[in-house]
RNA sequence: GCCAGCGUGGCGGAAUUGGUAGACGCGUCAGACUCAAAAUCUGAUGGGGUUCGCUCCGUGUCGGUUCGAGUCCGACCGCUGGUACCA
């Protein structure tokens, strides 16, 4: 057990026993009593419904839903949510209608491993654990609107998610190939390349193999432009958008065809550096290269190049890109190709480090320019031809584009590189012999998996037909059995999905032609439900449409997504894809999804390491919500640090969050209704709302609860303070910690709930009477400070600088050479 | 390797456009209350020196620009995340 898990339970924290008598009734802050009071006021009255088609202004504010895992809620969801708590509180208050929605991400594997193991059915399961999660999310205080919640594994919801599936399939945007994939042979399933990074499965660790497979795809290259462009105009960080840019992987060169000489064959290869042409002096292709079988009557040493290929395929993806940094390849022999630009005819290689996936699958190797190309010609003693003049190619391959200039290369001589480019480009393609071209790194999104607890792709496979969509009538292709009978999510054999085995799912009639069919028995992967959730939540029950297209049109776009930086890529581009087609079908309104994305920094244990079970440094945050209270734990999950950065945990930080919250508590005695407040309290408390309503726009959670806090020691100062003061705090509070800021509301006086009462607001004339320190330096020193009014013309803070004593002590003897005077801030003597 | 972010007290972290470095919180120390402890309240708390007035040094390292640099520029070191024979 590590010191801060621990510490919750046995340094108790005793609570101050503080009375006072209202009514005869003692009162000390008890979160227990408190917050469950409230929360059954605000779900029982529905105080966070949103309404479709209200007067007032909307707000979508949306967090990722969560995947109903069996041990609950973690400290990362209560980070992820309270962010966009705190606006769409603010909002409401701000007269908006808001809504605040959640979900379940429910299917999924470790459900069904789950459901294997214990021998009870995923149905049950997911059902529970929605329940403990709602359980969880609700006595944390969320105020989301829970009458909105969807779960992916409800029919009724997959139901879309095949429905869409179909509009897919029927602009030819999903289809079925052939391919060698990602198999783990422990989970029995296909995996993508993004789940099998670093050879070893995403889900078991187990190390991945390549299995040859009939896959189902997404064509989401066919957006990939788009998906780009879309970029412009979401609001967020750099980082999240480069992450996007980089995963789009847009390349900008040309493909050129380089003529096989002694076979009716060419080789089209993708450049970035056209311009490079004339120092191509041989290729290389990929192993999986069809041309070696095309023109396998040519290759003298056709067995071994058959060797070197069986060996590179039984390397899996992991070996080929991560171990095997050193060139390998064999030559054509009997085969060479002609270089069109030099006319020369140069060797044809086969080696690993060239891939089938991207490009064409071939190369024209640049030795001199290109770093790979370099170090395999060393190896193999190729011929290093220079052709950008710069750098020294006697010791590495000269990679700028910035400086060099063009030679060896005919009519490109003495062009910078980006000239050669255009001018290669342009000859090209005068001669037919290529043509500009773009190149994306990211990949069609395989899409489907061999289990059972996902979405049936509701296919038919019939043997006159061909594959044939089910009827949008007949969906949803629901799941085979009854919540009681686990047997059917058993894996099948050799990979197959356990709806391959179930012969009263497979058998069907083809919708076509009324003969007898198969069922597709693969289902959808865990990105599908997510694809598209945020438009159900503004029609959850539509059996008609996946949302009526007048309440997407009220809601759309989400207004502000924020979740893991884990999903920046995958899930919410993957998200954008399947919104720019249903815009494109003319169910969606809007072009892109969201307006702004923001992402939470990781919590880390409190020893500084990431969370996890065998580090045995998780903490669960229901325990710290059953000692200290909800409250407490919303605001210092804020307090913690940089909202975007990673922070570990704190059980001491935790008892200061308790412990402001026990300040303010306590405040409430020094309320006096026909007190009036002093001029600096009012200032201090205007800077507060300004402060606090700008950091939270800024999601500067922390340094916002930091004005707070200085706020309530200022007032704590005071014998008395005014009750519109003191409500003032509460308002600003209770996005923060709204428990708390009801009971005391209501302890006041007041009978209205604070849910939609106004957030306060600055009184400008009260900030412009504030006195400001002026600092008074010699030299860059800060030799003294004086309070003045604000706004003092330069003159003035001139002569206030020079006629200080301390200024004066340090400029004494020595000749003031200038002064430099910044308004409201100092005032420098430059003195020699 | 490439891309992005970060580096500030004992700790988590603050510092508009370059303008009082260390807000706020934790911890620690001292005092008050208590028989005592806890809790709470008050005060101190970057380091060195000090005649207790002050003073010098200090934001990963080295250099630069500037009246003035945590902030800008150049070179480097370290950490975190993403990505990778991407042609």
């Amino acid at each position: 057990m590590n010191k801060g898990g621990t510490a919750a339970q046995s340094s108790l924290f005793e609570i101050r026993t503080f009375f006072i008598h209202k009514g005869g009734i003692p009162m000390k802050y008890n979160p227990k009593a408190i917050e469950a009071k409230w929360q059954k006021h605000w779900y029982e009255s529905g105080a966070f419904s949103a309404e479709d088609f209200s007067d007032k202004p909307k707000y979508y504010s949306l967090v990722e839903f969560p995947y109903p895992s069996g041990s609950g809620m973690h400290v990362g969801h209560i980070r992820a949510y309270t962010s966009l708590e705190i606006v769409s509180r603010k909002r409401r208050m701000e007269g908006y209608n808001v809504l605040f929605p959640i979900g379940f991400d429910a299917f999924g594997l470790p459900t069904e491993n789950y459901a294997m193991q214990q021998k009870i059915h995923p149905r049950k399961i997911t059902d529970e654990n929605i329940g403990i999660f709602t359980d969880q999310l609700k006595r944390a205080g969320f105020s989301f609107d829970f009458d909105r919640t969807v779960d992916t594994t409800d029919p009724g919801y997959y139901k879309w998610t095949q429905w869409i599936f179909l509009q897919l399939f029927k602009k030819d945007l999903a289809y079925r190939s052939k391919t060698h994939v990602n198999y783990c042979p422990s989970c029995k399933v296909v995996l993508s390349n993004e789940e099998s990074q670093g050879g070893k499965c995403d889900r078991c660790g187990e190390t991945v193999v390549q299995k040859e497979k009939d896959v189902w795809f997404l064509k989401i290259t066919e957006y990939a432009d788009r998906l780009l462009e879309g970029l412009k105009d979401l609001d967020t960080l750099p980082r999240i958008k480069r992450e996007q840019e980089n995963w789009i992987g847009k390349s900008v060169g040309a493909e050129i065809v380089f003529p096989v000489n002694e076979a009716d064959e060419s080789l089209n290869v993708f450049t970035t550096r056209p311009d490079t042409l004339f120092g191509a002096t041989f290729m290389v292709i990929a192993p999986e290269h069809p041309l070696i079988e095309k023109a396998a009557d040519h290759i003298k040493n056709l067995d071994a190049v058959r060797q070197y290929r069986k060996d590179a395929q039984l390397k899996s993806e992991f070996e080929r890109t991560e171990l095997s940094k050193d060139k390998t390849g064999v030559k054509l022999e009997g085969l060479t190709a002609k270089n069109p630009l030099s006319d020369e005819d140069i060797p044809i290689f086969i080696a690993d480090y060239v891939m089938m996936g991207y490009g064409t699958g071939a190369i024209m190797a640049v030795p001199a320019h290109d770093a790979r190309d370099y170090e395999f010609a060393k190896t193999y003693g190729l011929s290093v031809r220079e052709v950008i003049q710069g750098g020294d190619i006697e010791k590495e391959a000269y990679t700028d584009v910035e400086e060099g200039v063009l030679i060896n290369s005919g009519f490109l001589n003495g062009l910078s590189v980006a000239e050669a480019i255009e001018k290669t480009i342009e000859h090209v393609v005068e001669e037919g012999i290529g043509e500009k071209a773009v190149n994306f790194k990211m990949k069609d999104w395989a899409f489907n998996r061999q289990r059972y607890w996902g979405e049936p792709i509701p296919i038919v496979h019939c043997d006159a037909c061909g594959m044939v969509p089910v009827p949008e009538e007949d969906l949803p292709v629901e799941l085979p059995g009854t919540d009681q009978d686990i047997r059917n999510i058993e894996p099948g054999a050799e990979g197959e999905s356990p709806l391959a085995s179930i012969d009263a799912f497979v058998h069907t009639t083809c919708p076509k032609c009324g003969k007898a069919a198969r069922r597709e028995t693969d289902t959808m992967p865990q990105w599908a439900g997510s694809s598209w959730y945020f438009l159900r939540y503004t029609d959850p029950g539509n059996d008609e449409a996946l949302a009526d297209y007048e309440k997407l049109q009220y809601w759309l776009p989400v207004d502000w997504y924020n979740g893991g930086m884990e999903h920046v890529t995958r899930h919410v581009i993957y998200s954008r894809f399947w919104h720019q087609f249903l815009y494109d079908i003319g169910v969606v309104p809007t072009k892109e999804p969201y307006k702004k994305r923001t992402a939470q920094g990781l919590i880390l244990g409190p020893d500084g390491d990431k969370m996890s079970k065998s580090k045995g440094n998780v903490v669960n945050p229901m325990e710290t919500i059953d000692f200290y209270g909800a409250d407490t734990l919303r605001l210092y999950i804020l307090f913690i640090g940089d909202y975007e950065q990673p922070t570990p945990w704190s059980e001491t930080g935790v008892k200061g969050s308790r412990r402001f919250l026990e300040r303010v508590w306590k405040l409430q005695h020094n309320v006096d209704a026909a007190h009036e407040d002093d001029k600096a309290l009012l200032i201090e408390l205007n800077k507060t709302i300004k402060g606090v309503d700008e950091d939270i726009e800024n999601t500067k959670f922390n340094t916002a609860i930091s004005k707070l806090m200085t706020f309530v020691n200022e007032a704590l100062q005071r014998e008395k303070i005014s009750k519109t003061t003191f409500e003032t705090l509460l308002r600003l509070l209770n996005p923060f910690a709204p428990h708390m800021a009801e009971e005391l509301n209501e302890l006041i006086g007041n009978t209205q709930s604070l849910v939609h009462a106004p957030f306060p607001t600055v009184d400008e004339t009260l900030l412009e009477e504030e006195k400001v320190t002026i600092v008074l330096q010699v030299n860059g020193k800060v030799r003294d400070k004086v309070d003045t009014a604000k706004d003092q013309e330069k003159d003035a803070l001139e002569q206030i600088a020079l006629e200080s004593e301390r200024v004066k002590q340090f400029t004494e003897g020595k000749t003031i050479h200038k002064v430099i005077v910044v308004p409201n801030k100092l005032v420098n003597v430059v003195a020699k």
